[in-house]
DNA sequence: CAACAGGGGACAC
DNA sequence: GTGTCCCCTGTT
């Protein structure tokens, strides 16, 4: 068990941010979180953050994944004390942290994603990593399963998949899994790319257009400029910044104040 | 029952 | 860049 006091770093925000699909909530202040082919239960009291799991596996994996080393605060200092709007977003949701997730999961769980709403991309994900996933057991005896390689998904039929409700996005994990798994497309060579380079090649993959090449690089490349334009942002910009976003002044961090709206019309639509 | 949209993208023009 | 199809599933 790892015990920390954290700053802007709060499970529910980051749980309903929208950008992992396989974490939930227990129970009041605990959370369960699957990644790649980990397991982590989490607790959180106030500031007082605790992590299920060996230091050595803390230190490997899970304070890389919350993006422990960045300073949240100096995000937020570079907004606009005269943009109300992005203010009362950034307040919403000042304890989300921009994961540092695994990229072909990544790559899978935002080709579901189109034209789907996220209860059902959690379905779909869970289905997936169900039926093609490898089988594992935490120390203290929890199954789970880890997310699918992709030699397994490849191996599937276009029409397993979509027994799994992936619909027609069934032929983009396919395709997209054969690619990879064939050699023809390099996970390692796009984790070294810049954000231009790296968007570029995901693009070039089957289903992969703007909008889901920019949640990778921002979810799982952690190229925290990328700025996914979604019919929520898209709304939000149209009615809040009619003379387009101010991209000039958060530039290199355009990515942050994308979660902060994101974030703050998927919870005020919630609460309507 | 029908219509529609939900974190889009491919493809043809 | 625009229009059309994809044809899933839950909601209204």
């Amino acid at each position: 068990m790892i015990t920390l006091e954290l700053e802007h770093f709060d499970l529910a925000q980051i749980c309903g941010s929208g950008q992992c699909f396989r974490m939930e909530k227990m129970q009041e202040n605990r959370y369960k979180v699957l990644a790649a082919d980990q397991y982590l239960e989490i607790e959180q009291q106030g500031k007082i953050v605790t992590f299920c799991c060996t230091q050595e596996v803390f230190l490997c994996f899970w304070l890389f994944y919350f993006d422990l080393d960045c300073d949240y605060q100096t995000y937020l200092d570079r907004i606009n004390p005269r943009d109300k709007y992005l203010n009362a977003a950034a307040e919403k949701g000042e304890g989300i942290r921009i994961l540092q997730q695994d990229l072909w999961e990544m790559i899978v769980s935002f080709l579901i994603s189109q034209q789907n709403n996220i209860v059902r991309i959690r379905k779909c994900i869970e289905n997936i990593c169900e039926r093609y996933g490898e089988k594992k057991r935490t120390p203290e005896g929890t199954e789970y399963y880890a997310f699918p390689t992709p030699e397994a998904l490849a191996g599937a039929t276009e029409e397993e998949l979509r027994n799994c409700n992936l619909g027609y996005r069934a032929k983009y994990v396919l395709k997209t899994a054969e690619a990879v798994a064939s050699g023809e497309v390099s996970l390692e060579r796009i984790q070294d790319m810049s954000y231009k380079k790296a968007k570029q090649e995901l693009m070039g993959l089957y289903g992969v257009g703007e909008k889901v090449a920019d949640c990778i690089c921002l979810f799982a490349l952690h190229h925290i400029d990328a700025f996914p334009v979604d019919t929520h942002i898209r709304q939000a910009l149209e009615q809040h910044y009619k003379r387009g976003f101010p991209n000039r002044r958060y530039k290199g961090i355009r990515g942050i104040m994308q979660q902060y709206i994101f974030y703050y019309e998927l919870t005020k639509t919630e609460s309507e």
